[in-house]
RNA sequence: GCCCAGUUGGCGCAGUGGUAGCGCGCUCCCUUGACAUGGGAGAGGUCGUAGGUUCAAAUCCUACACUGGGCACCA
């Protein structure tokens, strides 16, 4: 499943990330020929979207929800929505995310609106789904509760004010106010008590600091035991002191206000006393107090608090002002802060239930379970499995990933799932209240619609009619209208339906009868097919709002889990580690990395960069408009306003935003893409050149005796790529499966092979068998590279069919047209051979040896040199083997190898491992020096280092005989090469 | 406040007990028919700090510092 993208906006970097990860694996999945389904869409993201389009509305025609009605407002979501959900499947399209287009689907689609009325209507008949007066978060400028998830707390710097409320008649020797403190002073107006701690004796034990409070306390813990009452000030309102633990004697005065309708602490301590003390709310909808904050009301919350200090001022109520950062919660959508306000709410019981819960009611795989939260914790980690055997484990860090999912289940708190907003899955209640005659006969006559398409519970004088699906709504018209229920205008929240597209998106609970989209594939058998999935892909934030919402869902309805596997990677951050966002002014948008570098260069770099848990810098440049050069936002110059940089060059202003008119936009892109770029275009040019040489290449099985030294030796290496990339990529490692290929490709492949083969092309014995090596291992690069540089391996692909349409080894591989449908590459491990690649490291470790000789001398690639290798023992050996490589790779005319071979009298020399290199004809004795003296000083620390290790009794005694023996044969290499060294020397001298 | 990560060459990152690696950047050399968006060679790191465990620590443990994240709370 797609973790659909919000149609709030277009996409960023980390949704490219999100994506090219997913198309990553299951185009290697499809090679693997599994029967893979990716699911795409998008989601109606509530509150976001509304929130975004009325800003819009409100900054393009001053007009705010109200003045244009729901529906008119509906509307212009709806054509938000279309405008950037086309945009957002362009974006994947042009990153080349190859999903199931034909089952694209959005929430609000009707297939999953009839399982988001499924879900709702069963959680709601098990009692799983309540309506509460709560106090919840309040979002005044959307007019709308949110969750505790959507809240983003800032410091803000504000104030500490100490209030005196004065004591009703106090007697003597009893203080004559009690003081209290608040952040909030305007909420004063809603107290209904002050509360004191019952026990400030044992709640001080050790706090010496503090003892002096004593007396004061315990005296208004006894006035509070007595009934006793201060005075509201302003208000005029007498408020009972009251006992309880909620006030803590070592804070502030010990003695704390009670405004239960506008703090969730001050809630519970009333929860604790309902029979003493009341709620009272003072705000209304829109975050201007009401009646019940007398000559206040109509004032805005902050105008309010401006009025209330200067009123208790007056009457010198203030006992002091602190300075103090505090931080408040503001609504992640709008950015106002957050006011608690209690109101009626639908929430989602997540705690355990007396009786236990069924989940999957009705399926094969039913289970029980304590409670919903509790069934989501049970499936990770643990001995819990469903009855197919699954559980959820995360990667690449299942403990550190399962622990963010489990201490957020492990609150199990309730999940408020209604908001006052438009844009949404409508709440499936109808609802009245009715007096108990009309209420009975409701009950009677509501049995007369067909069973099992409704439930309804009355609470109190309410009746809560929930209608199954839009059938059931029609049967019940004429009970709706003759007992005037009505059916709640709130909305879903957005996660109730993101939780439910693992199988809403495939038809449940009706697959057969499902309505999909015209032109769409249709869904039939799709649920049993695809539920449960395998893979979640996602971003760690979205761990607790929608996987672990998604399990519980999962198993609640299905009673199976949505996946087994989430893979959570890494977030893309800017150059100075902030988390990329639109709204900040550094997020790039894929489609310009991709008309600058290339979408196979974007995907390349994502997924090298996709490496464990680490999240990733990618430091950003803006393209001047001025000079189209490169300008790295981290240290350039800020213009007139933050989204606005200064042209290092010219000097001109540019800005980032696209939002100020007059003044130049910027796109954003990071050069970190070129990388990409190179490789692509590498792998482009060595496919050339492979074509070219392959010319009128026929396939006819090639036996190893066939094979030489390089060949076996590519092969080998191939083998091991192989197996390095596949197990990568199980592993979910992106990052070491596209380096183990690039390494291959690039290091191996191109910098050796084929510089060593090139001569075999003119020969025409000695051609085929290189052909066939040349096809048969750029067949399989294309195969491990194309399910993350798809565009171009498939272009090449296509190529290499023209050219060599068989290919293989002793056998022909199976044809495809298609590289996306082609196989993924085989177990090569019959070819993999320590002893070549060994062999072959000593003729690259020569080699290099006398092209630095070159370079140090500064001769010509084009000076044809003669050179003598002293060498002994397997080095020796393979080096006379390869000795025509070393000829052609080291530019030379001519090359003696031996045990003891006489050096030239003048030459240059240099120590290869075992090996002694002397380069003929080549000689200033100063330079030789110099290299030699540092090639000596290496040998030196190496010898020096090896000799304390063995000297010391208790390394040799305790150290695994493995690493002893490395150690010594170490020290022996060493020392021949020091013998080696100052020999050369001392010829120089 | 509690918990979890990270800290490795100029930059971005690998490396989880046995003498530090990759890519970019940098320096020098090279336009030879795949490729200068390239090739060859090279310089550059006492692995955040301080202790400890171990024959041996970038790697394990403890503390601290900084950065990021999660959770809770904030009269």
């Amino acid at each position: 499943m797609m973790p659909l993208p919000n149609v709030t906006g277009a996409l960023h970097m980390g949704h490219a990330m999100d994506n090219v990860m997913q198309d990553l694996l299951i185009r290697w999945h499809r090679m693997l020929g599994h029967d893979s389904l990716w699911q795409p869409g998008t989601d109606h993201a509530g509150i976001a979207t509304q929130a975004v389009v009325e800003k819009r509305l409100f900054e393009l025609e001053h007009k705010t929800r109200h003045d244009i009605g729901r529906e008119a407002l509906v509307r212009k979501i709806w054509d938000w929505k279309d405008e950037y959900e086309s945009r957002i499947v362009a974006q994947q399209q042009r990153m080349g995310c190859s999903c199931d287009w034909d089952r694209h689907r959005f929430t609000l689609d009707a297939v999953c609106a009839s399982a988001v009325r499924e879900a709702f209507f069963r959680l709601f008949k098990d009692g799983l789904i309540y309506r509460g007066v709560r106090l919840v978060n309040w979002d005044c400028l959307l007019q709308t509760a949110v969750s505790d998830d959507e809240i983003v707390y800032e410091n803000v710097q504000g104030h500490f004010w100490h209030l005196r409320y004065p004591v009703v008649d106090p007697k003597p020797g009893e203080p004559t106010h009690v003081v209290v403190a608040t952040t909030r002073p305007e909420t004063m107006l809603g107290d209904t008590a002050v509360a004191c701690h019952p026990d400030p004796r044992g709640a001080l034990e050790g706090n010496e600091e503090r003892k002096a409070l004593l007396p004061l306390l315990e005296k208004l813990r006894d006035m509070a035991k007595d009934g006793r009452k201060v005075m509201l000030p302003l208000m005029e309102r007498p408020i009972p002191l009251i006992l309880d633990e909620w006030a803590k004697p070592e804070l502030g005065s010990g003695c704390v206000k009670i405004t239960p309708g506008h703090d969730p602490n001050d809630y519970g301590v009333y929860e604790r006393h309902k029979d003493r003390i009341g709620v009272i709310n003072i705000l209304n909808q829109d975050g201007t107090l009401n009646e019940n904050a007398g000559p206040y009301k109509g004032l805005p919350v902050m105008q309010a608090r401006k009025a209330v200090l200067k009123d208790l001022e007056a009457r010198g109520l203030i006992e002091l002002v602190e300075d103090r950062e505090i931080p408040i919660g503001h609504s992640d959508r709008s950015k106002t802060p957050i006011e608690p306000y209690l109101s009626k709410q639908w929430f989602v019981h997540m705690g355990d239930v007396e009786g236990g819960v069924a989940m999957g009611r009705g399926t094969d795989k039913e289970f029980h379970t304590a409670g919903l939260a509790q069934a989501a914790m049970d499936a990770v980690g643990g001995t819990w499995c469903s009855a197919s055997g699954l559980r959820l484990t995360f990667h690449p860090d299942h403990e550190r990933y399962a622990g963010i999912y489990l201490s957020w289940l492990k609150e199990k708190r309730d999940w408020c799932i209604s908001r006052q907003l438009w844009w949404g899955h409508r709440i499936p209640i109808w609802s009245a209240s009715l007096e108990a005659g009309r209420m009975s006969r409701f009950t009677e006559a509501v049995k007369s619609l067909p069973e099992s398409t409704y439930h309804y519970r009355v609470v109190e004088d309410e009746v809560q009619l929930c209608l199954r699906n839009e059938g059931a709504e029609k049967s019940a018209e004429s009970l709706l209208n003759e007992f005037g229920l009505e059916r709640s205008p709130d909305v879903l929240d957005t996660w109730f339906s993101s939780a439910l597209w693992p199988f809403s998106t495939l038809g449940w609970p009706d697959p057969a009868g499902a309505k999909v989209r015209e032109g769409q594939t249709p869904l039939h058998d799709a649920l049993d097919r695809y539920y449960p999935g395998s893979c979640l892909v996602t971003g760690r934030d979205i761990i607790t709002l929608w996987v672990a919402r998604m399990v519980m869902m999962g198993l609640y309805c299905l009673g199976d889990m949505p996946f087994h596997d989430s893979f959570i990677h890494a977030n893309i951050l800017d150059g100075k580690g902030e988390r990329m966002s639109k709204s900040k002014g550094n997020g790039i948008d894929p489609v310009d990395i991709i008309e600058q570098y290339g979408t196979d260069a974007l995907r390349y770099v994502l997924c090298e960069m996709q490496t464990g848990t680490q999240d990733i810098r990618l430091p950003v440049q803006a393209v001047s408009p001025f000079t189209g050069k490169l300008v790295d936002l981290a240290h350039a110059k800020h213009g007139r306003s933050i989204f606005t940089y200064l042209c290092p060059e010219t000097g001109n202003e540019f800005d980032v935003l696209g939002t100020l008119q007059d003044v130049p936009r910027a796109k954003l892109i990071s050069d970190r893409f070129e990388v990409g770029r190179a490789f692509c275009t590498k792998l482009w040019n060595a496919s050339r050149f492979a074509f070219m040489n392959l010319g009128d290449y026929a396939y006819a099985p090639v036996s190893p005796d066939a094979l030489r030294e390089e060949d076996r030796w590519i092969l080998s290496r191939l083998a091991a790529t192989v197996r390095t990339v596949t197990e990568s990529l199980k592993g979910y490692n992106p990052s070491a499966a596209i380096g183990a290929a690039r390494e291959f490709f690039w290091s191996d492949l191109c910098d050796w092979y084929i510089e060593l083969v090139r001569p075999r092309f003119k020969d025409s014995r000695e051609a085929p068998a290189a052909k066939t090596v040349l096809s048969f291992a750029l067949d399989q690069t294309l195969r491990m590279l194309h399910p993350a540089v798809p565009f171009i391996t498939e272009e090449l692909w296509e190529k290499l069919n023209a050219q060599a349409p068989v290919r293989g080894l002793e056998v022909p591989l199976p044809k495809s047209e298609l590289l996306i449908k082609a196989s993924w590459p085989q177990k090569l491990e019959r070819f993999e051979d320590r002893s070549i690649e060994a062999e072959f490291g000593r003729l690259q470790e020569v080699v290099r040896v006398i092209r630095d000789v070159r370079a140090k001398y500064q001769v010509s690639p084009k000076t044809q040199l003669k050179a003598v290798l002293r060498s002994r023992g397997e080095s020796l050996a393979a080096l006379t083997k390869l000795q025509r490589h070393i000829l052609s790779q080291a530019g030379l005319s001519a090359v003696l190898i031996g045990d003891a071979p006489v050096p030239p009298r003048l030459s240059a020399t240099a120590v290869a491992g075992e090996t002694e290199v002397f380069v003929e004809g080549v000689l200033d004795p100063e330079k030789e020096r110099k290299r030699l003296d540092k090639q000596l000083a290496q040998v030196r620390s190496n010898i020096q280092l090896s000799e304390r290790k063995l000297s010391d009794p208790r390394f040799t005694e305790k150290a695994p005989t493995a690493i002893v023996e490395t150690e010594r044969r170490r020290l022996t290499d060493s020392k021949s090469q020091l013998a080696a060294l100052e020999e050369q020397l001392k010829q120089l001298a």
